[in-house]
DNA sequence: TACTGGATTCACT
DNA sequence: GTGAATCCAGTAA
């Protein structure tokens, strides 16, 4: 274990939602035993596709708080987690994709393949592989479940997309991902 | 109270 | 490429 590797600061993530998704490519997820680096997030704030265009009860927590995490569940069976942002207004950065570093074994047994690429290229499937529940929703981010800093990627290595299929009436939320990188989703 | 649709995944064709 | 699985949050009435 590195002792020398630094969590990121409360106040890091306090930052708009489109600047912390470009930010957070490179740097190491970990829950429990399992770690890997993001590869693949995505920003939302109070667009179309976000749960922030509304203030509910679910989504109060990406009005009211940033560096927290805010997990959710979708489509009957499927779990996502987002990191809150945006000190002064709504945002939060939804983690699609890592790249598994630890705990691979673990991972394997929950997502039921050994085939490394599939076990966290997409949302669900790293809250599948990593025991994301919603019982982690509205935590702050540190300690046990917690995302560790690495060194800014340059921008050349980092691709910018809006998403796919989105109602087209306000802004665009922004996928990022790490150039070449084979495990991201799609 | 009832209904609708969804920030997905996977099996099947 | 297509559609089923599955159930909760949000909304309408």
């Amino acid at each position: 274990m590195d002792k020398k590797r630094k969590e990121l600061p409360h106040s890091w993530y306090a930052r708009d939602a489109v600047e912390i998704a470009q930010a957070l490519l490179g740097k190491t997820l970990r829950y429990g035993d399992c770690e890997g680096i993001i590869v693949e997030t995505e920003a939302y704030t109070t667009d179309a596709a976000s749960h922030g265009k509304v203030l509910t009860p679910r989504s109060r927590i990406m009005h009211e708080t940033y560096g927290h995490w805010y997990v959710y569940f979708t489509y009957g069976m499927h779990f996502c987690a987002n990191v809150t942002t945006n000190k002064d207004g709504v945002g939060a950065v939804l983690i699609r994709a890592v790249e598994p570093t630890k705990g691979i074994e673990r991972m394997e047994k929950r997502r039921r393949t050994t085939e490394l690429r599939n076990l966290c290229s997409g949302p669900a499937k790293l809250c599948q592989a990593f025991d994301i529940t919603l019982a982690e929703n509205e935590l702050p981010i540190g300690g046990a479940f917690t995302i560790y800093d690495a060194p800014e990627l340059p921008a050349d290595e980092i691709i910018a997309s809006p998403r796919i299929g989105i109602r087209q009436d306000t802004e665009l939320p922004w996928r990022f991902t790490i150039k070449g990188n084979k495990f991201t989703s799609r």
